[in-house]
DNA sequence: CTCCTAATTTAGGTCAACCTAACTTTTATT
DNA sequence: AATAAAAGTTAGGTTGACCTAAATTAGGAG
């Protein structure tokens, strides 16, 4: 297993999991290699009995594979807490960092980390951290866009991309925080939230990267 | 620059520094790569002016090199700092990883590290850490093998070996163990040590990869 | 000074991960 | 149903990092 095969792996379970087929022009674009080179390692990946392909409609991760993305995922996101709390990072550095730290992760370092980092539950955008035996249970969570004025909730988790999560961060969204929908945008139009200090707008598109409880 | 370059930089600044040209041979030993393999990538790296070789002689670091040398021997010991004091590592384990973790280091990881662990001047196996500005001035110590039945002095740095670190934690040798030499053994014969607690012997082999300060 | 041995270099491969270009299959549109 | 566009695969090539085997050089022993 390299680094490139574990993106591989962990991006495969995050477009897809285990509901449906993630397409090869998915995969391609947000591991930033050629198509070729994807069908390339998706063979590979599926010789070695990680995931399965329907040829020309996509792949899916076997349970060998999920076990390989999850726990990825889990170094990931703990290095992400352990940079926002302990080395003062921003959340889109710390997401930068932690996707070349998470595939240093001789489970003994892992483990090691979410003790000293007292067992967190979330990244710091909001994601479920993976339990050491793999186990992960999302909580179910609606999207901030299909909230209607006058709606109030809490920021849960946010898309993690990098110019998106500098913009949230300027705007002052942090997880947990509680808005009130003041208004709705017509045709795709931004949405205004009033927080507890103060009033912001986002974009449709914003909204649509950012999940949110259930409304009250 | 590649993880595997950064590793011939500093393991060439680790044989040789600056005094002296460095063989393939030993090159070819600490990287555990063949004769070959050595020449190959020291070629590429002088042609990016990071080293200069005098063939069939050796090589040694230009400033350049040495730049990339020293910032990867401070990352690599800020991060065995971190896993011995925060997450419970034993020596091998802290540098074996810390093996790995060094090569993800964009400087704003480790100087924020650096910051977290309060700047500490030495790793857990008593070598200099490097400051951020490239900075760094070795003590001058000597071999524990060079020491007399009587002398007494104090465990200041250690050679850094997966073994011999696993036997030195299970004797017990700390850095800044204070020890009396209460005899030498004929023809490359075992050192006995009394310890504040107790007396322990070690190999003439074990005593040449053990530094010390001056006996008084 | 000659010869031998050890160290080094060179030559010719392999393997992982990528690429572009050409071809095939699927799907969406008329 | 025919055709065009999009997506996927295959073929052929490059680069980095390694290898073994063969040739070359340096340095020491006689
Ligand atoms: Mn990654
Ligand atoms: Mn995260
Ligand atoms: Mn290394
Ligand atoms: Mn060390």
């Amino acid at each position: 297993m390299t680094p490139n095969k574990e993106d591989y792996l962990k991006e495969l379970y995050k477009l897809g999991g285990l509901d449906h087929l993630v397409s090869n022009k998915q995969m391609s674009q947000v591991l930033e290699v050629a198509p070729a080179s994807v069908s390339e390692m998706l063979n590979k990946l599926s010789q070695e009995g990680l995931l399965v392909i329907e040829p020309y409609k996509g792949s899916q991760l076997t349970p060998d594979g999920l076990r390989i993305a999850i726990s990825l995922l889990r170094g990931h996101r703990l290095w992400e807490v352990f940079l926002i709390r302990h080395l003062g990072y921003t959340w889109s550095e710390a997401h930068e960092d932690a996707e070349l730290l998470e595939h240093i992760s001789p489970s003994r370092l892992t483990d090691r980390l979410d003790r000293f980092l007292n067992y967190p539950e979330y990244c710091p955008h909001g994601s479920v951290i993976p339990k050491s035996d793999g186990q992960t249970n999302e909580d179910t969570l609606m999207l901030l866009a299909d909230l209607k004025t006058g709606d109030t909730s809490k920021i849960k988790k946010v898309l993690e991309e990098k110019k998106f999560l500098d913009y949230l961060q300027n705007q002052g969204i942090e997880i947990g925080t509680q808005f009130t929908v003041t208004s709705v945008g017509d045709y795709e139009g931004p949405f205004t939230l009033a927080l507890e200090e103060k009033t912001i707008q986002i974009s449709y598109k914003a909204a649509c990267q950012i999940f949110v409880s259930e409304p009250k």
